[in-house]
DNA sequence: CCCTGGTCCCAACTT
DNA sequence: GGGACCAGGG
């Protein structure tokens, strides 16, 4: 029996039809990651194609790493082969870092090196482009408020999407702003010349480039892949659309795989055209439409078309599911966004606990509009004692010891990264302040040198104080020490590659980088150039409520003191070192001080820090055990995404809309569904950014299995202090079928709400009968020992539970319980006992305590009395935390 | 030169 | 709620 048997009729079309250009048009669980294996499998098993010859690309790293893994499933090892999955992003770094040195143009003056970007260029992220535009600006005078960097950033990056350089810019600029931009623009890409920078829209459109003035490079890469697949491709813009023409070549296998129903990436420069005219582009184009969907009910599946059967830029389709019926589409008004989490964090908690005892996927999520929004979860999470996971959000590299870190490398990769390098000139400090710093920007715009250069420049003609120039050169030789540590690697790869001619750059800081072949008459290639990315970085680090599944302690480097001993100094454990990325960091660490500055600062927060940076060596050493080298660590560091992040075994999930695309969970909350919020105030002008706000809301509700519940919060407070606004119900909640929901929740509240809102505010109605409040101390925290108590094992209907009388404040709760009741699960509506509060109270210095967020502390010091207490607790991961004994939910450890 | 504390202004999605 | 920026003291 072939594996085929397993694919409907239309999934087995999609998956055979692999000869000529193919659009595969897959409805929201219809299937599509599935069709894309099985694709690529086939090919391998059945029909004798070469893995290394298949080519996917997806949007993100982790689908790329789940579709390998799944191919690699099917295929069963048949190969060492691998065909290559990977992002576009990350191919085209591979390819530029291969190629992009036959984009560079002779210098017009005898002698000097040819003008472009060599292979050790480094990528700049959001936050090096804004330092740019911003000394740019700055430079030029150019009026900080009318144009901000940020704004200049975006219009930048429209173009670039747009495929438009400064000069098409400026030809169609109808007022002075968009000159201003176009010429900002221009001094932007020069500076990134300097510096050997591409930022992520380059990586696209040079490799576009590339491949457009390069036959050797194109023929090279027509030749290796042979079948060509493209996911989520109503989200492609023109670049990733061109780049695709260009490696299809004019053999045209390719499949692309997409629902423009679920384009959500406009604003990023996504051309639905791209999905819309795709049997213009390929008239022989075959078309094949994935219908059936099953992953949702068929009252969530409903629910979703309706709502987004209302735009009109669309192919329309009918999907259809074979699971008839299926509980309703809940809807919960909460008076305000604290309410609104925890009811969320209530009804999950219950349905967790409830799907466990019945041995049923667990796994819930939290979607949002907006990143902010989640903070209120997180709190009504803690507060419930679940375990959850913020995919998004402040990042491991975000952290600024980590981004110190991060520029030294890409300094000693590329010493022209003058953004890089100013961030570490002085990291820590070593006396190059602000005039020194802008005697050398002077002598570099003058000279035309790079930073880099000008502290040569100025130290070889002795143009600053003595002190000043000692320190510089102690830095310059930090640098160059570190860099003779890399060439120790390079000197080796250049033996083995026969005529290479080490290039003279403009300030000798071209590395020696061994060369490839030319691009051409390759016969044969190396499976391992595109090899994948492993992600199993940082997330240790991140967040100390993440879950690790099935609610059972497991083994991870939790609080990060295993690591220690990983990270000592002479690792050399492994065999003959060659220095290694790991090798390097800790030659800067321990150079620069930086370890030893945070162990005097002596502060809680310099030793998270300094947990930190081992576990930045942890993954340069995993990194090396790959076979990394520096750049491909760095490649690493500037491509994993947001969405990477996704733990699928966490039982709690927050998340933005956009990051839950491609996924599914039973039960899933879409929240703040109000106007202004979803859809989102900058999108209620322009009708195409309305229709994509409602492709958003289609996305999230097509992510759920079994259960949707959507959410609104009657008041919203807009920044942390403001008095909280009034809000209307989002459109969407209209635009699915009355018949189709179920109102949850406590009526005469809401009645009250809506007949006179700033009363109910103020009434006892209101504050009082809030059926969740944050300031109802007892129950939240006797909440957060009963389900802690039950994380490990649990025992349905034990002494933790009981049954509240009609009376208790948890009216809307008793209506949750009856709205999971009438659809088969039986809800026992629980309330764990309230502790006796002696039991807890009162922590004296010295003592272990465990907080939700901040885990194992010990106390520092008390003050005050009785639960009014301030107790100072140190975590040894985020320091001294002062707490309030009432609020905090402290448990002793 | 470096650190601190106050103030301003912001907050859409993300490779 | 918080990050970026600036003024002023050590």
């Amino acid at each position: 029996m072939s594996f085929l048997d397993q694919l409907n009729p239309q999934q087995r079309e999609a998956v055979e039809t692999t000869a000529g250009p193919v659009l595969i048009l897959a409805g929201a669980g219809s299937g599509k990651t599935r069709v894309i294996t099985f694709r690529i499998a086939h090919l391998i098993e059945n029909l004798g194609v070469m893995p290394e010859a298949i080519l996917a690309m997806t949007f993100t790293n982790k689908a790329a790493a789940e579709m390998a893994e799944r191919v690699d499933k099917l295929v069963g090892g048949l190969s060492i082969a691998k065909p290559v999955i990977s992002t576009f992003h990350s191919f085209c770094v591979r390819v530029l870092r291969r190629d992009i040195e036959a984009l560079r143009i002779p210098s017009t003056v005898p002698g000097q090196p040819p003008i472009g970007h060599t292979k050790n260029f480094v990528i700049y992220d959001e936050g090096d482009q804004q330092s740019v535009l911003k000394s740019i600006m700055k430079r030029l005078g150019v009026d900080d408020k009318q144009l901000t960097p940020r704004i200049v950033l975006s219009r930048i990056s429209w173009a670039k999407n747009h495929m438009l350089g400064p000069q098409e810019l400026y030809l169609q600029s109808a007022d002075p702003k968009t000159e201003k931009v176009a010429h900002l623009f221009e001094e932007y890409r020069k500076e990134l010349r300097r510096a050997n920078a591409l930022d992520f829209d380059d990586l696209l459109l040079e490799s576009v480039r590339l491949l457009k003035t390069s036959a050797p490079v194109r023929e090279y890469y027509n030749r290796r892949f042979q079948y060509l697949l493209i996911d989520e491709y109503q989200d492609t813009n023109r670049p990733q659309y061109q780049l695709m023409r260009l490696l299809v070549g004019d053999r045209h296998n390719v499949c692309a795989v997409g629902d423009e129903d679920q384009s959500i990436y406009s604003w990023r420069g996504a051309d639905i055209r791209n999905i819309l005219e795709f049997e213009q582009d390929f008239p022989e184009a075959k078309i094949i439409r994935l219908e059936q969907n099953y992953r949702s009910t068929q009252n969530i599946l409903q629910g979703a078309s309706a709502v987004v059967a209302n735009n009109i830029r669309r192919k329309g389709k009918n999907l259809w599911t074979a699971r008839q019926g299926g509980a309703r589409i809940g809807f919960y008004e909460a008076p305000d966004g604290e309410n609104e989490a925890l009811f969320v964090a209530d009804s999950i908690a219950r349905y967790v606990r409830e799907a466990l005892d019945r041995s049923e996927d667990p796994r819930a999520a939290v979607l949002y509009r907006t990143n902010s929004q989640s903070r209120l979860f997180e709190e009504a999470m803690r507060r419930y004692g679940l375990k959850y996971h913020v995919v998004g959000g402040f990042s491991f590299y975000e952290r600024s010891e980590i981004k110190d870190m991060i520029s030294y490398l890409k300094v000693i990769q590329n010493p022209d990264d003058s953004i890089s390098l100013l961030r570490v000139v002085n990291t820590p400090a070593r006396g190059i302040g602000k005039s020194t710093i802008e005697i050398l920007e002077r002598l570099a715009l003058e000279t035309g040198l790079s930073l880099w250069g000008s502290i040569a420049e100025a130290i070889r003609r002795e143009l600053l104080p003595p002190r000043a120039l000692s320190s510089l050169k102690s830095f310059r030789q930090l640098i160059e020490d570190a860099r003779a540590m890399q060439s120790g690697r390079f000197a080796e790869q250049m033996e083995a590659s026969a005529e290479d001619k080490p290039e003279p750059h403009i300030s000798a800081s071209s590395q020696p980088a061994a060369h490839d072949e030319p691009v051409s008459n390759e016969t044969s290639f190396d499976p391992n150039e595109f090899g994948n990315f492993s992600f199993d970085f940082g997330a240790a680090a991140e967040n100390p409520q993440e879950s690790h599944g099935d609610g059972l302690p497991q083994p991870t480097n939790e609080a990060g003191t295993s690591n220690l001993d990983k990270v000592v100094p002479g690792d050399n454990a492994r065999g003959p070192v060659l220095p290694s990325t790991a090798d390097i960091l800790k030659f800067l660490i321990d150079r620069t001080g930086y370890i030893k500055l945070l162990e005097e600062e002596d502060t809680p927060e310099a030793y998270s820090r300094i947990e930190n940076l081992r576990e930045l060596v942890n993954a340069a050493m995993d990194s090396r055990d790959r076979g990394e080298t520096l750049d491909a660590f760095l490649d690493h560091a500037a491509l994993i995404s947001d969405a990477d992040d996704y733990d699928e075994r966490a039982q709690v999930t927050l998340m933005s809309l956009h990051a839950a695309k491609g996924l599914e969970f039973p039960l899933v909350f879409l929240s703040g569904l109000e106007e202004g919020l979803f859809p989102h105030s900058r999108t209620l002008l322009q009708p195409d950014d309305i229709e994509e706000e409602r492709r958003l809301c289609y996305v999230g509700m097509t992510r759920a299995m079994d259960q949707l519940i959507l959410t609104r919060a009657v008041y919203r407070r807009r920044y942390g202090t403001d008095m909280p606004e009034a809000s209307v119900p989002s459109r969407f909640l209209e635009e699915v079928p009355v018949g189709l929901i179920e109102e949850l929740g406590n009526t005469r509240s809401r009645a009250a709400t809506s007949t006179s809102r700033t009363a109910a505010r103020t009434s006892s109605a209101y504050g009082e009968s809030t059926h969740y409040s944050y300031e109802d101390e007892d129950q939240s925290s006797s909440w957060q020992e009963g389900s802690r108590g039950d994380g490990r094992k649990r025992q349905p209907g034990g002494p933790k539970t009981r049954t509240p009388s009609p009376s208790t404040p948890y009216n809307s709760i008793d209506n949750i319980a009856q709205f999971f009741a009438s659809r088969g699960k039986k809800f026992t509506v629980s309330r764990p006992p309230v502790e006796e509060p002696s039991g807890k109270r009162g922590f004296r210095p010295g003592q272990k305590v465990r907080h939700p967020k901040y885990g194992e502390g010990t106390v520092y010091q008390r003050e005050g009395e009785g639960e009014e207490a301030k107790i100072t607790v140190q975590f040894p991961r985020f320091g001294l935390k002062k707490l309030v004994e009432k609020y905090a939910q402290l448990e002793r450890a």
